[in-house]
DNA sequence: CAAGTGATTAGAATAATTACAAACTTTGTA
DNA sequence: TACAAAGTTTGTAATTATTCTAATCACTTG
C-alpha cells in the first residue's frame, strides 16, 4: 500500500514553512530521503546515503534534523524493531506497520483501529501505532515452493 | 484495567513446563518479578530489584530469562519507549499499551483491533502490538484544576 | 562417577543515541 | 552593509541498552 506524494521543493518548503521549521539544505535532505525511499529508513542509512551528496554532513545533524521533523509532526517515529528508530511520512493517511520476520522488511498496512473506542475514562490518546510482525508475501511463498 | 494473575510457585513451574522451559531459580525469579509488578519493568529495573535477593545475579541472566521467556510466549515484549524493552505477562486476555508522556507509566489498554479485517494478501501476521500515547486521566486531572 | 547439556557469570564489546561546546549561517533591523 | 541574536551544524565524548564471549557451574543420564 503506497500514498504517492509529491516530494517537490515547493511542497516541502511549504510543508516546513507552515510547521515554522526553517528549511535548511540538510533538513530538506533528509525529509526528501524518507518521502521518497519508502522504506522507513533508519538515522544511520540516511545518514549514509547522504554522506556522499553532502560530505560535511554529520551525524548529529540528522539527528537534530530527524527529531526537529518528528516533533513537527511531518514525520513519524517508527519503532517495530528493537534498538533502532525508523522513520515515516506523516503527511498521509493513517496507516499501521508490518515487519516481516524473515526478510526484515517493513511495509505499510491498512488500519482499522479506531483510537476512541478503545479510550478509558479521563484519558485523552494522542498517537496510535499499531505494529505486525509476521511472514510477508514474498517470504510466505518461498516457504511454501520450497 | 488488570487481569489477576496468580504467581504461585506451581501456576509458574506448570507454565514453564509446558514450555519446555526449564525452571531455574533465576528464571523463576525474573518470571514471578514481572507477573507481580504490574509496571511492565524494564531489563534493569527487574536486575536492580533482583540483586539484594540473589546477590550473584548478573545482568546477562535477567536478559537471558526475558528473551527464553519471550520466545515462548510466557512475557511479551512491550517497545512502547525509544531505547528500552519492557516485559508483560503474555498469559492474559489481548490488550494495547498506552503510554503517559507526562509521567511516563504504561497502562494497559483494551483494544479492538482485529488482525485478519487488516490482512494484505499472502501476508502472514503472527503478532500485533497496539501502542498509544496521550495523557492519563491522573495528569489530564491535574492539568484542569490547576 | 563422567560426559554432556544447559545456565550463569563478569566483563568486554557494540550499536544507537544524546550531550555539548565551538564554529558557522541566517535573519531582522539599524 | 554591519550587527547582534537566534538558529544550525559539526566533531567528539559520553551514555545507555544490549549482546557477546569464554570460563565456570549445576544437573541429569547412562
Amino acid at each position: 500500500m503506497t500514498y504517492t506524494q509529491p516530494s517537490t521543493p515547493n511542497y516541502l518548503l511549504d510543508l516546513l514553512h507552515k510547521s515554522g521549521v526553517r528549511p535548511s539544505v540538510h533538513r530538506l535532505a533528509v525529509l526528501r530521503y524518507v518521502i521518497d525511499k519508502k522504506t522507513h529508513p533508519t538515522a544511520d542509512e540516511i545518514f549514509s546515503s547522504l554522506a556522499a551528496e553532502f560530505p560535511s554532513l554529520s551525524r548529529a545533524t540528522v539527528y537534530n534534523s530527524l527529531h526537529k521533523l518528528a516533533d513537527s509532526s511531518i514525520l513519524r517515529e517508527v519503532e517495530i524493531e528493537n534498538g533502532t528508530t525508523r522513520y515515516d511520512f506523516a503527511q498521509q493517511p493513517p496507516h499501521g506497520h508490518f515487519k516481516c520476520r524473515r526478510c526484515g522488511k517493513i511495509y505499510d498496512m491498512p488500519m482499522s483501529y479506531r483510537a476512541d473506542e478503545a479510550l478509558p475514562d479521563g484519558f485523552r490518546i494522542d498517537s496510535i501505532d499499531v505494529y505486525a510482525k509476521g511472514c510477508c508475501s514474498d517470504c510466505c511463498d518461498n516457504i511454501k515452493t520450497k
